[in-house]
DNA sequence: CAGTATCCGGCTTGATACTG
DNA sequence: CAGTATCAAGCCGGATACTG
């Protein structure tokens, strides 16, 4: 595949080739990890903040925030007082990304059993 | 394909899971955008800096830098005394994040052509 | 339960100028 | 040519406490 000089405007911002725009969405410490989890199926704020052990509540609404306004997830609220059931789940947009998380798992996953030490199973 | 709950230690850091690992080596906005135009073969400081035409040289340096320290790519001189020659190409490590590199990209096309706008081809 | 409020340090990125 | 030096701004992400 070529790749070739060339400039693109997405949501008012400039950017030099596809791969930008595809890493402004995706890239980051956390949205990939989150997307990854949705495929599966939606999930609960609480699970996925119990799969992504590592991350803070404020991180993890923030980014869900910023998902959501990309048009990767939606979120549904299922009750109206406390305690809330909120689920979050992929888009039509975020489904159309399967392969490259997928690509992007599997390759993680090689880097790890090769190079990295699993803690807990 | 199931992702279970995980710590993967990954040079003495922690991660939730192996797409975090994968991450934490191609994510950040300039990484894959790099890598990308050097998996059509090695190319030069002032070759890349043009291609990517939005990034500052500091950036370019600092992200070079990094990606060498990760054995992503690796840099040879040709020269001794200015004018110098400086070459950059994949490790084999690198050569192995083709297939996602290439997801990534083939996605932001499809991106870009439904939503973006190209300025510059 | 599913967040928000507040505070904050540090990393990332940028602009500009300079050098071996 | 291929960077580095310096200064600075802004966002990312973390800790802790609090709320509808």
């Amino acid at each position: 595949m070529e790749h070739k000089k060339r400039l693109i405007k997405y949501n008012d911002k400039m950017f030099s080739c596809a791969t930008s725009i595809a890493m402004e969405l995706i890239g980051g410490k956390w949205k990939s990890v989150i997307l990854i989890y949705l495929i599966d199926g939606s999930k609960r704020y609480s699970e996925l903040r119990k799969l992504i052990s590592t991350i803070t509540e404020r991180t993890l609404s923030l980014q869900l925030k910023q998902l959501e306004k990309d048009g990767l997830i939606t979120r549904k609220v299922y009750t109206k007082k406390p305690p809330l059931k909120v689920e979050y789940s992929l888009t039509k947009f975020g489904e159309s990304l399967a392969p490259v998380l997928n690509a992007i798992a599997q390759w993680g996953m090689a880097v790890a059993e090769e190079k990295g030490e699993v803690i807990e199973g």
